[in-house]
DNA sequence: ACCATTCATTATCTTTTGTTAATCTCTCTT
DNA sequence: AAGAGAGATTAACAAAAGATAATGAATGGT
C-alpha cells in the first residue's frame, strides 16, 4: 500500500533520485504521527533518526546539572530534525525531542540517506545546501549571542519567526535565548512599556 | 618555480586529487604573508577567498551600531578562514580579518576549490568532514551561549584551547565569549581568588 | 462546572554585568 | 631614557539578570 503523502515529501527531497533509491528510502521512510507531549527521541537514545516534521511543532531539550530542562531549539514544519549527537558527534543523544503540538513526520534512516547520496552525485548539492543552511542558522545564532542584548535578540526572534511564539511557552523561547522565563517576562513588560 | 611548502598543503587537503585539478588548484592557491595588525579581509569584501593558515593568528571582526569593534571568532593554525558574509551569505564581508601574530596562509578561490571538488566525487567526503566539523564547533558554542555562566564559558574556553589565551588580548575573548573586558577582568579576579 | 496543573507575572533580594573613567603596567618607538 | 599607546585592572554607579517564592490567569481533563 502506497503512502502518498510519503512519495510527495521524497520528491521534493530529492529531484534525482532514481528508482531503487526511492524503493531504499521509501522502505527506511516512515510517516509517524504524535500526540501533543510525545517523545520522539530521549536522552540515550543512539538511532541515527532523521525527521523530516510535515505538521505541529517538536521542542529539543536537554536536562543540566541542576536537573532543570534547557530547551537548546524547536523545529516546526516543513523543517528537518535530528540529534546533533548522533548525527554529528557520533554520541548517544543528551537531547530529549518533544513535541509541543500533534505532530506529523517523515522519519528516515540518516546512513540510508547517505548511501543513497553516495550513489547519486546529482544528490550532493542538495546535502551541501542543507548543510549549508543548517550552519548559516547556526552562525547567526552565535552572532547574535555576541552582537546583541537579550531584549535585543527577544525582538529580532519574534521578528524573525513571527506566529511561533504564539505557539510556544515562553519559557521556552527564553531558554533558547539564554535566558530566564522570569527575565524574558520583564523584558516582555519592558518592551510594551516603553512602548506606549 | 615550485612553491614546496604549497604543494605540501594541497597534498594534505586532498589525497585524491588529479595532476590537472593540482594544477588549477596550484594555480589558484597562493602563499601570503602578513606582518602582525596586518589586514586580510576588509569590510566589503567580495572575493571568495578560503584561507588555510599555515602559522599565526587571525581575529575576526565586525564593527557594530557603536562603533566598536567586536570581535565574533580568532583562527590560528591549521585552521581553515574564510568570510561567512561572503561564502554562506552571498553578500559583501560585513566581518574584518586582522592578523594578531605574523600570519602565513595559504590563500585559494573559494568556487576553483568546488569546480575541484565537483570533478572529484571522492573530494566529497573531504567537503562533508569539514563542513560537519565547522557545524559542530558552532553547535557547541550555541550549547555553551545557552548552558553556561559567562564564567564557566570562560573556564571552558581556555580548558579547550589551552595556550591560545596567551597569545590573545583578553578584551578580544570577552567579545568571542559575548560578555565585556571589564566583566571578564572581574571573573578572572573572581576566579583567582575562590581558588585560594 | 470544577479542580488541578501549567505558565506568566510580580515581588523581593542578591549577584552579576554594563558603562564610564581613572589608574597602572607593559611594550614599543623614537 | 622618555613618552606614547595599548591593554588590564579597579572604582563607582546604574541597569539588568538570576534565584526563589507568591500570586494570577488560563487551560485542559474529568
Amino acid at each position: 500500500m502506497i503512502d502518498f503523502e510519503k512519495v510527495k515529501v521524497i520528491y521534493k527531497l530529492g529531484r534525482k533520485l532514481n528508482l531503487s533509491d526511492v524503493q531504499v528510502l521509501l522502505q527506511s521512510a516512515i510517516m509517524k504521527s504524535f500526540p501533543s507531549g510525545e517523545f520522539l527521541l530521549k536522552e540515550g537514545g543512539i538511532k541515527k533518526e532523521v525527521f523530516f516534521i510535515r505538521k505541529g511543532l517538536v521542542r529539543a531539550f536537554k536536562i543540566n546539572d541542576k536537573g532543570d530542562e534547557i530547551t537548546t531549539f524547536i523545529k516546526w514544519e516543513n523543517q528537518i530534525l535530528a540529534s546533533p549527537d548522533i548525527i554529528l558527534f557520533n554520541e548517544p543523544s543528551q537531547l530529549y525531542f518533544k513535541t509541543i503540538e500533534p505532530t506529523d513526520v517523515l522519519s528516515m534512516d540518516y546512513d540510508v540517506i547517505q548511501t543513497i547520496i553516495s550513489n547519486n552525485p546529482k544528490l550532493e548539492a542538495n546535502r551541501k545546501f542543507i548543510l549549508q543552511n543548517i550552519l548559516k542558522e547556526a552562525i547567526l545564532r552565535i552572532n547574535s549571542f555576541i552582537l546583541y542584548s537579550p531584549e535585543e535578540r527577544y525582538l529580532k526572534y519574534i521578528e524573525a519567526n513571527p506566529g511561533i511564539v504564539h505557539r510556544v511557552p515562553d519559557k521556552y523561547i527564553a531558554n533558547i535565548l539564554g535566558i530566564t522565563p522570569v527575565s524574558l517576562s520583564r523584558i516582555r513588560k519592558r518592551i510594551a512599556t516603553t512602548r506606549k
